[in-house]
DNA sequence: TCTGGGGTCCTAGGACCC
DNA sequence: TCTGGGGTCCTAGGACCC
């Protein structure tokens, strides 16, 4: 017995552990919280676009929906009458939001992990499974999110914890694996495809080898993984084996990219309309550089046809900008992907899908000697139109933004913005 | 007819330098 | 004529996540 056991008797029982937090279907349960009529219905969440199911209920999930395409599903939704909603970002952010801050109240530790995740740390408590128990009743409660939780020894293994908790209803919504027997137990019943970080390509290799469950993979020879699946995987497998690689991340890094990309409601062939395109990313983009207080070293835009359809011509291209200052500057970022837009456009081509990509972003900015915008005045017209923009909601932009109206997204099933329009708020008799 | 969007991380391979 | 080898930086591509 050579191996390394984290649950050796000598160790004291309360190692550090680790909650992951996950709100149940998330973006079905936000349009549940203001409309109640939906509850035992089945309900779907769309894409942008409506093509495509992005969240489904259980009840939906039982009678046999899938996230796939809408149209595999007409049949079902039909006859079952399920409620179909387009996503309502704005929505889901805000309830998102709700959810993390009642949990911020309740353990100093939390690392936001998703839109509907956050781990948590519990360190410096000693019944995490009490304690858990109460953050599950209380942000359920007062936010009308049902959650689950997972806890265990690592990050891997609370979210094996949080698979159980959801599944299993004699779990109360609280899983927790704190001891070698649990942990073995679990690692047995869960799929190898299902541990966070093995994704569908190592997946199917590692099932044609003969490996199907996550205990399986714990198996394998170390040096195997490493040189099969990268230190990645070799996290993974040590983490599962209950060895924690991966520290929590309280305070969010600074993004690396941003990136706003969009499928058109229709196939677009006008120079006009993606110009229109790229310059609302590209606005949108720039908006969200100023948000973090950041600036564009570089930046790109693509545009691209319906790679579904291969009956039809195709063409990808993508333009790469350098700022020569880095800028934060809506007018001189719309101002370059509108140009470079018409350095890449070509005629006779049905766009499908068009993008800009801030590729480097500083936190700081260099001033240029030769520099002859005076950057200071720009910055204060972009706050002043950044808080209009907030204060009433308005749509104060550039021109060559254009109004979407051949181009924006299909968004036929929108519920309302109960928590952030005021037009929108349930009225209460 | 109808197929999401926004991220991260790692590796391999080429260019270039000494 | 001999045709090295190590380091760094960059990019493209692939895999993964929600």
């Amino acid at each position: 017995m050579g191996n390394r056991n984290l649950y050796d008797k000598k160790e004291p029982k309360n190692t550090l552990m680790y909650g992951l937090i996950d709100c149940n279907n998330f973006y079905v349960s936000c349009e549940r919280v203001f409309n109640p009529a939906l509850n035992d219905r089945p309900v779907l969440v769309l894409s942008n676009n409506d093509g495509y199911i992005i969240a489904c209920s259980n009840e939906a999930k039982r009678l046999g929906v899938k996230r796939r395409p809408v149209y595999q599903f007409k049949k079902e939704i039909e006859l079952y009458n399920m409620a179909v909603f387009s996503s309502n970002y704005t929505l889901y952010g805000d309830m998102s939001t709700r959810v993390m801050s009642v949990l911020s109240t309740m353990v100093p530790d939390i690392e936001v992990y998703s839109i509907d995740e956050a781990f948590i740390s519990f360190a410096g408590f000693d019944d995490p499974l009490s304690l858990g128990r109460e953050i599950v009743r209380r942000v359920s409660k007062s936010t009308g999110i049902p959650v689950s939780l997972g806890i265990a020894p690592t990050k891997t293994l609370s979210k094996i914890a949080n698979r159980f908790a959801k599944k299993y209803p004699a779990y109360n919504n609280v899983c927790i694996i704190d001891d070698e027997e649990k942990r073995i137990k679990a690692l047995k019943l869960t799929p190898v495809g299902d541990v966070w970080g093995i994704g569908r390509g190592v997946s199917k290799r590692l099932l044609s080898r003969g490996i199907e469950t996550a205990y399986d993979f714990t198996n394998l020879p170390q040096d195997w993984v490493r040189k099969n699946m990268t230190v990645v995987g070799e996290r993974t497998w040590s983490e599962l084996r209950g060895i924690p690689c991966i520290e929590m991340e309280c305070t969010p890094p600074s993004k690396k990219q941003i990136c706003i990309s969009r499928s058109f409601g229709k196939m677009i062939t006008d120079p006009i309309n993606l110009s229109e395109a790229i310059a609302t990313h590209a606005a949108a983009c720039a908006r969200k550089l100023r948000d973090q207080k950041a600036y564009a070293v570089s930046m790109m835009i693509f545009i691209h046809t319906n790679n579904f359809r291969s009956d039809q011509p195709q063409y990808y291209k993508n333009a790469i900008i350098n700022f020569p200052v880095p800028t934060s500057d809506s007018t001189e970022i719309v101002k370059a992907a509108v140009e470079a837009l018409r350095r890449i456009y070509l005629e006779g081509y049905l766009y499908k899908k068009a993008g800009v990509i801030i590729t480097e972003l500083t936190k700081n900015v260099q001033l240029n000697i030769f520099d002859t915008v005076d950057r200071e005045k720009r910055a204060r017209l972009m706050e002043a139109i950044d808080h209009i923009n907030d204060k009433y909601r308005a749509q104060l932009k550039i021109a060559t933004q254009g109004n979407g109206r051949d181009w924006k997204l299909k968004q036929e099933q929108l519920s309302p913005a109960y928590t952030t329009n005021l037009n929108d708020i349930i009225q209460i008799k």
